[in-house]
RNA sequence: GGGCGAUUAGCUCAGUUGGCUAGAGUGUUUCCUUGACAUGGAAAAGGUCACAGGUUCAAGUCCUGUAUCGCCCACCA
């Protein structure tokens, strides 16, 4: 068998992966006695590359499916992709720009045909890297939005609600980028901060002389004022209440309103209302019923017919040409620099322009019910516990959804209009034959798109084959094996766990709550587990746009998917932001590496001394076996409990530290040098078990090796370990002689260090012990590694009892005595050093004591807590004794 | 403006219901290559857990306030 002394990722993940999807080992059955336990994917984009967040995301769903389907639940990943309406339709417009293309020239259906190539041509890209990344979906069952049987949950959604008068048709300010001529959704518009100027404009009182002084910043959009506001609360313009003011330039008469949401500290406490073009102007002016918005805007941003003189010019020409006339009018009062947010096309970087529009709507508040009720009453939590509050605040406060969008990409709005008689306004599943008032049959579709959220909140259950009733109307072929697909739901919906990041609880999280329960009945989930945002080390978030990203696929390229996956998670402590820098990725990969060794220590000390281990046998176990064994139990105890509430971080890093540090450091250094059969089965077995508590974090070194287990042993084992069992705690096993033995060897490393500190050479330490003949054996069998670690060049063993003294005893604590060659230490300095960490400990001892003896401590810490403390103190108290012989034993 | 979070070693971060003698990784320093691994081993230095009060037998952990930083939401024209 060969070896290599150092882990290669790139030449054993693609090899486990091909295994893994060859043997089908991710595929999701039902299973009758199992447990079911299912996670639904936050369906990338079809755009979208793996970046950081994404390898975050996935891991920790990977990480808790690995962990659940070793422990024999009937698991299911659901993966899919996400037809990112906007995303994708510039995507596209891009490559079609290069080509010389544009949508309108080509005309909806053949634009759409170019996305569909796209997509059948990129689309899997962000699949493939989860792949890499070891996520272990069950890929045959990939989802897009934008599938036939997808696409027709969503056109039934949208009939169900418009059927209970749930989605209507409203006007409302929009963000519209008026190059682009289409709307934009608030995160399609970033705001960037801006200087620009607050214009004072006078707006005279009809019949007087006294005018009100508004402030704005965009003077070109008072030509659809309507009214002027004030706060009610605001008495310094008490006198002005319910008067009529006359709109300069325009000379149309406006009325003087009072609404709370104007802020008497901004500007002069006055604010012109302009509800075409601003959205608080709009919401204000809805409340009040006799305002009617005036539009004075084109969709290309050039003065309409409604601006007068000004029409035809762009809206930033007429800006001055209002301000130039205003000043001759000597209505501009003065003008101040102001500095304010506004927002630009993400993709051409224009200024947008609220505009209002007729768009579709759904309304919230119905649906909301149930979904607040079902997170309050701890039907679905939160982890950690405090987004439960900001969902809860913001499902409280919920406003309608705009769900229309002006694309072509996407869920057509399922609404059919008469051209002929313009009476007939239907929603339907497919296109009516003909016009219910009329009967004519030229009936068109909305020409607008559905808001990719109002497919992606369906994702639960739309993804499960969901509606499984047939629609009478259906056009579309139902697939077959329907009854099959139902059986799924039922068995795996509601799924067990969400896993996203805290951007998305509103747009997605809470929506899906919503559609749960609106169109199954049911939660679709009953954890949510929110883990933070991936940020660089300056603690901004990680974004193509400034530079800062660590791409994952490079990390998996130079270190491998298992150092990617366990250093991420052993950075997100949970729902905290996880901060990255590539050195992060070290651990893993340093970690991978020492994995690989001390399997390949093991496997060919066994080859070399041809040990048969056909099956473990675990009686007469020596203490270090004993001891080792204890610890693991301890371990999967552990890494269970942390696993099961989400503590991915304190899974892996308690995994890493019983690795390590228990197995290699000091199980592995003691029996190296007395490998025999116990040994040989015993180590095999501790890390056989070892690799399925490393298998959620590092499925692929861990899978690779126990192929190489499986090959190089007689045992029987599974067809592979993503589908072995995770271990279970053997028979508690108390370890007796190895604490004491780790005591020996911290007093010798103590002297050692002692000596170091001096400044004295601590290279060699020749030493040795006497002992009774209960520890001799003991001792000797792990004499190699005392001499490793104190570097002598031999170390005596004597019994205690069989006379013949030692030249000098430097320690004795009963168990054993200690002579070493320290005699070139001053006794004065020693001791020294010894009192300062004697001082110490018995600084602590005492404040143990003083708690002890505190009436209260005893009163209300529980017995358990009392006997940790006198087992604390206890601990102290020999570590004392163990200082105090060493300097009584010195001086 | 409202809400939420953070502040712990030089750096990056852990620290579950108060019981801590405050940990890890990394960096620094010292020592260690024939026997799994230098992507390793043995050690050391480095912390009044942001600050000020409070509750408690006991506070990194709970409460109040302050400061700094960050995030989210919102209709500051």
């Amino acid at each position: 068998m060969e070896i290599l002394p150092r882990y290669n990722p790139k030449q054993v993940e693609p090899k486990i992966l091909k295994s893994w999807l060859e043997n089908g080992f991710f595929k999701a059955k039902i299973t009758a006695k199992a447990k079911p336990f299912s996670i639904v994917i936050p369906p990338p984009n079809v755009t979208g590359i793996l970046h950081m967040g994404h390898a975050l995301n996935n891991t920790i769903q990977d990480v808790l499916i690995r962990y659940q389907r070793l422990k024999g639940s009937s698991v299911l990943w659901m993966p899919g992709t996400d037809h990112a309406g906007i995303a994708t339709q510039n995507v596209v417009e891009k490559k079609l720009a290069k080509q010389g293309k544009n949508r309108k020239s080509l005309g909806r259906d053949n634009f759409l045909e170019e996305v569909w190539k796209w997509r059948d041509e990129y689309g899997t890209t962000i699949i493939s890297q989860l792949e890499k990344l070891g996520a272990s979906c069950d890929w045959e069952r990939l989802r897009f939005t934008m599938d036939e049987a997808y696409s027709q949950a969503v056109t039934r959604v949208f009939v169900q609600l418009w059927r209970k008068k749930l989605i209507y048709q409203g006007n409302y300010i929009i963000n519209w980028c008026p190059r682009c001529q289409t709307a934009l959704s608030d995160e399609e518009a970033p705001r960037q901060e801006k200087e620009g100027f607050l214009y004072y404009i006078k707006y005279r009182l009809k019949n007087s002389d006294q005018f009100i002084t508004v402030a704005t910043t965009r003077p070109e959009t008072m030509l659809g004022d309507v009214a002027v506001a004030v706060n009610p609360q605001d008495l310094r313009y008490q006198s002005f209440w319910g008067k009529t003011l006359i709109l300069p330039l325009v000379e149309r008469e406006v009325p003087l309103i009072k609404d709370k949401l104007v802020d008497s500290q901004f500007g002069t406490g006055a604010v012109k209302v302009t509800p075409a073009h601003d959205l608080a102007d709009f919401q204000m002016a809805s409340r009040c019923k006799e305002l009617t918005p005036v539009l004075v805007m084109n969709p290309d941003a050039t003065m309409n017919e409604n601006a007068g003189v000004y029409q035809g010019m762009d809206r930033f020409q007429a800006r001055e040409a209002i301000v130039e006339s205003l000043k001759k009018l000597d209505l501009l009062e003065k003008i101040e620099p102001h500095s304010l947010a506004v927002g630009h096309c993400y993709r051409c970087n224009t200024i947008i322009e609220p505009y209002l529009s007729r768009q579709w709507f759904v309304r919230m508040k119905p649906l909301a019910k149930p979904a607040i009720k079902a997170v309050k009453k701890g039907d679905i939590k939160f982890y950690p516990q405090r987004w439960t509050k900001v969902y809860l605040n913001w499902m409280e406060n919920i406003r309608d959804w705009c769900i229309s969008r002006q694309i072509w990409w996407g869920h057509r709005i399922p609404v059919y209009y008469c051209r002929d008689c313009r009476k007939e306004v239907i929603a339907s599943e497919t296109k009516p034959e003909k016009c219910r008032f009329c009967k004519s049959t030229n009936l068109e579709q909305d020409q607008d798109v559905l808001d990719t959220w109002f497919s992606s909140w369906l994702w639960p259950f739309a993804t499960f084959g969901w509606p499984f009733e047939s629609s009478p109307v259906a056009s579309c072929q139902l697939p077959v094996d329907i009854k099959k697909k139902k059986k799924e739901f039922e068995y795996f919906y509601p799924t067990s766990v969400l896993v996203t990041a805290p951007e998305i609880i509103f747009f997605w999280v809470a929506r899906m709550i919503m559609a749960g329960f609106e169109f199954t009945g049911k939660l679709p989930f009953k954890d949510i587990y929110i883990h933070g945002t991936v940020r660089d080390k300056t603690g901004k978030k990680m974004s193509k746009s400034l530079g800062n990203t660590i791409d994952p696929l490079e990390v998996i390229e130079d270190f491998g998917a298992d150092a990617l996956r366990f250093s991420i998670i052993l950075c997100a402590a949970s729902g905290s932001d996880v901060y990255l820098s590539n050195e992060r990725f070290l651990v893993g990969r340093n970690f991978s590496n020492k994995i690989w060794n001390a399997a390949r220590f093991i496997l060919l000390k066994i080859e070399s001394l041809g040990i048969e281990i056909a099956d473990f046998d675990f009686t007469q176990l020596a203490d270090s076996e004993k001891w080792i064994i204890a610890e693991l139990n301890q371990t999967v105890a552990a890494v269970s409990a942390h696993l099961d509430s989400f503590r991915l971080n304190e899974a892996a890093k308690e995994v890493y530290d019983f690795f390590w540090h228990d197995f290699c450091d000091w199980y592995i250094e003691i029996i190296k040098d007395d490998f025999s059969g116990t040994q040989a089965k015993v180590s095999l077995y501790i890390l056989q078990e070892s690799l399925k508590l490393l298998h959620p974090f590092m499925p692929f070194i861990s899978e690779e090796i126990f192929g190489l287990i499986k090959k190089n042993t007689a045992l029987t084992l599974p067809p592979a370990l993503v589908v072995s069992a995770w271990p279970q705690c053997r028979k508690k096993i108390e370890p007796r002689e190895i604490e004491t033995f780790k005591a020996l060897i911290k007093t010798v490393a103590e002297i050692r260090n002692i000596k170091a500190i001096l400044g004295l050479s601590s290279r060699r330490l020749d030493l040795a012990i006497r002992t009774d003949s209960d520890h001799l054996q003991f001792l000797e069998a792990n004499k190699i590694w005392l001499r490793r670690l104190t570097l002598a060049d031999e170390v005596k063993f004597k019994d205690k009892n069989q006379g013949e003294d030692l030249t000098r005893v430097l320690y004795d604590n009963g168990l054993w005595q200690i002579d070493l060659d320290a005699g070139n230490i001053s006794p004065e300095s020693f001791v020294a050093v010894l009192d300062k960490k004697i001082q110490a400990k018995e600084a602590v001892a005492g404040k143990i004591k003083a708690r002890l003896a505190s009436q209260q401590f005893r009163k209300n810490a529980g017995s358990e807590k009392i006997a940790e403390e006198e087992f604390r103190l206890k601990d102290l108290q020999a570590e004392l004794d163990r200082l105090e012989g060493l300097k009584d034993a010195y001086q």
